[in-house]
DNA sequence: AGTGCCATGTAAACGGTTACATGATTCT
DNA sequence: AGAATCATGTAACCGTTTACATGGCACT
């Protein structure tokens, strides 16, 4: 057991704010989602793992066999040692990046259209970010306070790859310039 | 089949020079392993379905049951097709900033603590990827060029991570300045 | 003779994705 | 009545990690 991040994501919603599974999902994906992804499938099922290891609990159930999860002390317990454990994360997989190693198989001028669409995708990715940064209504929360700071994150981070792009991009140009 | 990045590491780093096995490993370890991680098991294993699949061939067998392996012809079609073909790849993951979403659950001074060690970890990060900057000799063939670029994108995420840390350090200590 | 490196492989378990499956309730 | 949404679950598959397993070759 050395990632599980999404048993965390999960039990974290939770000692936010108690929610069914269909909740859940839903706070997931204007949230964490951009950092951790989980899909509907995944989700359920570690709520019944959660819940078998009493770190939840059903706190009441609703029409539509509704399920509301409330997180229990010995959860609360978890997941602050989880949060404050020395963590060995495991590394950050880039296939984006992956690519531009093996650059230098292909054409140059398909190589310099492969680093322009990623400069693409990052400034679509920091629009996106900013977009969410101008329309949410960010209270005063403790909660709101940290997602903003994770959405500073991601908009860094795509400002930074955007930039990054382009500087590759003027590089293979340079380097592809007719010699004089 | 959507991400399949491992297959298209392994194909390429024979595209730009072929090797055993062992060699790979050691070629990733330097390169791409801080992209695209791998283990031994599954290089071998990667290997073996290539081969299977007509991309890769053994060109030779040598001592302790050496297999060095080449790129074939539709290897590399496959490989070319991979790199322009456009990608929808996988979101990234970041359990550091997943974390980060879930700081407002526990003690302010802890929760400045762990952005405190994130600073620390990408300035370790980022003097790593210096070393290896100053220290390898980067000569002037495409595959050094891409590598080198490859690298300056480590440098930069470690320099942005560090400097938001301690963005977010400061901030987390300015929300909890003693009211006036 | 012993240590360390070269060299490859298998098996079990886990986490994540996709597709399938089902049904109740609310709204128009 | 029908559509949209609420709501949960199962099964198969795939990629990844960890541990186990084996043995040859080179160097001192």
């Amino acid at each position: 057991m050395l990632a599980v991040s999404l048993r965390y994501a999960t039990l974290g919603l939770l000692a936010q704010q108690p929610g069914s599974g269909y909740d859940l999902l839903k706070r997931f994906e204007v949230s964490m989602a951009n950092v951790w992804p989980a899909t509907q499938s995944q989700l359920y099922g570690e709520l019944n793992k959660l819940a078998a290891d009493g770190l939840i609990e059903v706190t009441n159930v609703g029409p539509r066999g509704r399920k509301e999860y409330g997180i229990t002390e010995s959860g609360r317990v978890d997941l602050l040692a989880w949060i404050t454990r020395p963590h060995d994360d495991t590394p950050v997989r880039r296939p984006e990046v992956l690519r531009v190693f093996l650059l230098g198989e292909i054409p140059a001028s398909q190589a310099r259209n492969y680093v322009t669409r990623m400069a693409d995708s990052a400034d679509h990715a920091l629009a996106r970010y900013e977009h969410i940064r101008d329309s949410v209504e960010w209270g005063d929360s403790d909660t709101a306070f940290f997602a903003r700071a994770a959405l500073e994150f991601g908009l860094r981070t795509a400002a930074m790859e955007a930039d990054w792009a382009r500087w590759l991009a003027e590089a293979i140009d340079r380097r592809n310039e007719p010699q004089r």
